[in-house]
DNA sequence: GACCTTAGTGTTATTTTATAACATTACACT
DNA sequence: AGTGTAATGTTATAAAATAACACTAAGGTC
């Protein structure tokens, strides 16, 4: 029963609660973004690809005026709408998503898929992981077409504890 | 195809884009309310009832200002945690859901069931649908299981354009 | 009933998140 | 070079949420 296949495969697995190589991570990720925004013909600006290194370097979920400060201190302007602007850029292309639960950020990791991201998400120590969520998708768009709706965004997120902090829990 | 049957079933019929009677609904929902702070042993205090039936009238997504608004005509209270108060009480109580995608909160429709809720929301009009998520929900905690993490509340939320908003684009 | 404890309400003040509006700069095209 | 558009930067403000503390109401004990 443990070892069930389920919608998360191997491709899919949590990045926020494995282990990784972080450096090509990230380099990977940046190559992509490069690629797709000369695919799409976007303008993959200095602010835009720093938002989205930093959204990479850390690897996890951050707020607007987190990367806001990191953003100033790499020399660009001071002012929300800077960050703001940068982040609705890769969010609109599917470079970065945002977590509505926490009103944060973070970089994707499955650039190369035709992206409805589910994230999850530990309340204790805030990780977040991206899943690729075919079913839960499909689910919803079947539901939906049904009643006539017309689906263009999804939000899927779970809140719980990880695995890291239940076993820091009974030791 | 287009009949086939899916998992919003007729119990799950989006209540932001089908009529139904509206009286009875709401006062039905209230009863459920007490009976459920009764089973419970909480307090349906004057300020969580009024916020209830406040969500129940409109019947839509309000953000938490607008029923602090409505509250405070009511002769409550008129500063902000009053309203963030009331709305907490019946999120945690699963009278009310939060739309994060909104930051809005709209009562139950389904306060007889367990309740994971899925939302479907119109961009155009802001009409807000909820439906019972039955299967994402199973995707959703079987995904994480495998990985150890305990799902503890989900956010399911699709975005984009209702029926009748469609209709009026191409009439 | 008097007393105590706890949950709930109300308030002030502040923090956090997000956007409107407008001036300036950089780019893409001719 | 000149022009139109996209992107950046700024000021200012709006919108959403919470911290902290005083006061009140409800439930239990003696």
């Amino acid at each position: 029963m443990t070892s069930k296949a389920t919608e998360i495969n191997e491709d899919s697995l949590p990045l926020g609660f494995a282990h990784h190589n972080h450096g090509t991570c990230m380099s990977e990720a940046l190559s992509a973004a490069d690629a797709l925004c000369v695919a799409r013909g976007l303008r993959f600006t200095p602010v835009r690809r720093k938002a989205l290194e930093i959204l990479l370097q850390d690897h996890r979920a951050m707020g607007a005026y987190a990367i806001l400060d990191r953003l100033r201190e790499e020399g660009f302007g001071s002012q929300p709408p800077v960050a703001y602007r940068a982040l609705d850029f890769l969010v609109a292309n599917g470079l970065a998503h945002k977590i509505e639960r926490l009103n944060a950020f973070i970089a994707c990791v499955h650039t190369h898929h035709s992206h409805t991201p589910a994230f999850i998400i530990c309340r204790s120590c805030d990780a977040v992981a991206e899943a690729l969520s075919t079913t839960a998708r499909g689910v919803l768009h079947e539901a939906a077409h049904a009643t006539g709706f017309h689906i263009e965004r999804t939000v899927i997120e779970a809140e719980g504890i990880c695995p890291t902090c239940t076993d820091k829990a009974n030791p």
